[in-house]
DNA sequence: CGCACACTTGACTGACCGGTCAACTCGCCG
DNA sequence: CGGCGAGTTGACCGGTCAGTCAAGTGTGCG
């Protein structure tokens, strides 16, 4: 079961630094030292495999948005999750590559809908998280007033994807992306963390 | 001199509806109604039509960022220049189809340099156009303290270019981004327009 | 008239695309 | 031992890709 999960890391690593239309699956095969033969024993097609590689992706991001804390602090643990995720991107790759849903969702959205949904399935819930801990800040009276937890939720969630989508295409660094994404959660929560 | 200007608005299209690496030349060719050859004699490559575009996206957001009124005011003509150009889009294609800058951006930059730079080209562009509005904004004190104009201005851009990846993705009307667009600067100009 | 040149045409190229297939290896289980 | 099935292999497929080219066409100008 190794081979599989050597494909999907590869494919991972290809996506993020080149994009999912340009990467073939001669490239895929050749990366993960796997013939073509295997790569279809294991996937159905190559929207499939970008649907594990999301998958994989999502895990990730799971895992690093364990909650605790006050809910301000809950907050800014998401731009810390965010900062360390593209950190690290940054590190692997050399420079900012964005955000692995984001690239997904802006190249296929119109032109896959199955993969399109698989990913608004991923925002959708890492967006409920969001709402959540906004939710909490709200009732902790943190929240200034005439923004609604869900529209909160919501905007946290586009200046992420912004942020890193400005950043990959004006080849900005990654603590570019932190700042930013700090600046906008203090100006709608009283306390800082 | 209209075949030129043919080919382009059909890419233009065409890359909005589907995207970059999805449309072949041939299908540029056919919604154009012309021949390869034609096509190779005004465009070196695929990828300086896609330059075209962008130039042709870019006049037409700078039409309808005409800067007048209050300091503020300039700042929501940002929210509804967005705003008319995004439920264009959606009336004439059924559907959000993402920003041409954003999705090229996204597509793109990984993998040719040369459009990645002047897509940023068009973003830094618009940046400094946002960044003199909000400085505007900050002499008349309309600007809530501990944000500076400069990271105001990017992060109002970035909440432009998530906002409309979201809605992409989720499949959301454009009225969405218009909503949360409009909340965001609330939340960080005294005066509402 | 005749040439020059912007523009058009359609056939063509070679590489590459995603995907298929039959044959093979090999470890496990009856 | 027999064989079954998961996993592997590399040759192969038709189609499409971006891009080329030689041979046109039509128009304006000397």
């Amino acid at each position: 079961m190794q081979t599989r999960d050597r494909i999907v890391r590869s494919a991972a690593r290809l996506f993020l630094t080149r994009s999912y239309q340009s990467v073939g699956i001669a490239d895929l095969c050749t990366a993960a030292d796997v013939r073509k033969g295997s790569f279809y024993h294991f996937f159905p097609s190559k929207a499939d495999l970008a649907k594990a590689v999301v998958d994989l992706h999502a895990g990730e991001l799971e895992r690093r948005l364990a909650a605790d804390g006050s809910p301000a602090e809950r907050l800014f643990a998401v731009a810390d999750a965010v900062t360390q995720i593209q950190t690290g991107f940054e590190k692997r790759f050399g420079r900012v590559v964005g955000c692995p849903f984001g690239n997904l969702a802006a190249e296929l959205s119109t032109t896959d809908d199955e993969l399109r949904a698989h990913v608004a399935g991923v925002f959708a819930r890492w967006e409920a998280r969001l709402a959540d801990a906004c939710r909490a800040a709200a009732d902790a009276g943190a929240l200034h007033d005439g923004v609604t937890p869900a529209t909160l939720a919501h905007m946290i969630l586009a200046q992420i994807q912004g942020l890193i989508l400005l950043a990959k295409v004006s080849g900005a660094p990654a603590a570019e992306i932190t700042a930013g994404l700090r600046a906008m959660i203090t100006t709608n929560v009283r306390e800082a963390a």
